[in-house]
DNA sequence: GTATTATGACGTAAACATACGACATAGTAC
DNA sequence: GTACTATGTCGTATGTTTACGTCATAATAC
């Protein structure tokens, strides 16, 4: 990607694209249900769970954490993960404000004027 | 991407990954904007609307035309690009459903049981 | 017919994402 | 102290995305 130019998109329209593209890999969508789910939020027991290596399942944890929607707390030797809940609230709301927005009107139904 | 092992994860959430890839450029979120806000369908304008190349912008709008997210129809010598509302509403309810489920329970909150 | 226009397809360079083995760290158990 | 365990970091191979210039196609204008 040669973002020289992304500039010129809005900091909203931003937003949803890094949020999107943090769900854009059913892994990170698995890993936010099981967190969801509470059967666990250690980090190894993630892993075992996931159809892929531990080293794989440390790196989408790293980067769902990086746009804080999750949190790791160091518990001894192991690492407990959990849903940072105020933000996904917000992300939702954003992506119901995107939603509801794009549909609103049934532009090009039969009668639309643009086409 | 090796996605040999993606075929364990559901198809739910294979689903959510594929759309939430879609809106992961701000570019296609800016285009699918730019539809909804019906001034124009045309592929042209929708280029000359966006910091980038005519080129690039046709690469964005195949892409959400592959997913089904628009379509569109040859008129003459233009190509009007619409979005499509009924495949949007349904993907709106995977989101929110998504995102309900997620924040349904404060699970790590102050008297959790799972840290 | 030729000229012009709107569009998509092709080729490609650079950036990024994905996956994983090997290693480093840091806590626990003894 | 040593042995073991749970994590994360590093390096790296492979695949994907992004961006754009150039070309091909197909409709219009004359």
């Amino acid at each position: 990607m040669t973002y020289a130019k992304t500039t010129v998109f809005t900091e909203e329209q931003q937003q949803l694209a890094r949020v999107a593209k943090a769900l854009a890999h059913p892994a990170r969508v698995a890993i936010i249900q099981l967190l969801a789910s509470k059967k666990t939020c250690i980090s190894g027991d993630i892993a075992a769970e996931l159809p892929l290596s531990r080293t794989t399942v440390s790196q989408h944890l790293q980067e769902l954490k990086a746009l804080d929607l999750i949190r790791g707390e160091i518990d001894g030797l192991t690492v407990c993960y959990c849903l940072n809940m105020g933000l996904l609230r917000q992300v939702q709301q954003q992506f119901t404000t995107f939603f509801t927005d794009a549909t609103a009107e049934d532009v090009c139904g039969p009668g639309a004027s643009c086409c």
